[in-house]
DNA sequence: CCGTATCCGATCCGATACTG
DNA sequence: CAGTATCGGATCGGATACGG
């Protein structure tokens, strides 16, 4: 993704913010705080870790999330949302719910069950 | 964009609903009812009327939209937002304001100024 | 544990021209 | 006014292998 430094719509800007299939899931994962590389990468079921790790860094570039980066072996870094990144998070959770009624209603309760989700 | 019957996640179902550069736009668009295709076409810069129906296709797929048809002529449609639809534009809206929050903090206030869009 | 690099098919989306 | 068809460059994203 290469960053614009001009937009002329504010959601033009946003779909740059969360495109791609799994930016809305990454912070969706980080809801509960801080995780590591590792914990993100074992949560999501699917993704590989170029795909964990350029998004990452997409969602870092829009100030979305942020890395703190500890000193030493084994090496260790904590991904979490910044303040915008949580007013995403507000969005992306209307959106869980989007689609887990849109599931409810198109016969795949059984997805949601085998993935422990509630609704 | 092909319409999966499957999805295990509901965010990787909500990206289909919104994914491209449109649909949040066109979703936002239609915030204060209902729309003729060319009203929309006018509403939305830069859209082609490729795009713009191509994304209300889908948008209709996934029920976030409605279209109804008048007979006679001139041709005559609308366009408007499904109770789904209401609640995506819940989301969007706060994408919006990220966007609009975005654009303030890196120097493209004037593009807001010159679109007329509130902050 | 964390991050990088390359290859390649699939998809996106704009331009353009055409139909009812 | 509303909708359709085709082409082609750009981007997406999965597989895979390598480096700090």
């Amino acid at each position: 993704m290469k960053l614009r430094e001009n937009y002329t719509c504010p959601l033009e800007l946003v779909h740059d913010m969360i495109r791609g299939k799994w930016k809305t899931i990454i912070i969706f994962q980080l809801r509960k705080g801080k995780c590591s590389f590792s914990e993100l990468h074992r949560g999501i079921e699917g993704i590989t870790q170029k795909m964990l790790l350029e998004q990452l860094n997409e969602l870092k570039q829009f100030e979305l999330v942020t890395k703190k980066t500890f000193e030493g072996y084994p090496l260790r870094v904590e991904y979490y949302l910044t303040e915008q990144g949580e007013k995403m998070l507000a969005a992306v959770k209307i959106m869980q719910e989007i689609g887990i009624d849109h599931m409810l209603h198109h016969g795949m309760k059984d997805s949601l069950d085998r993935k422990g989700i509630p609704y």
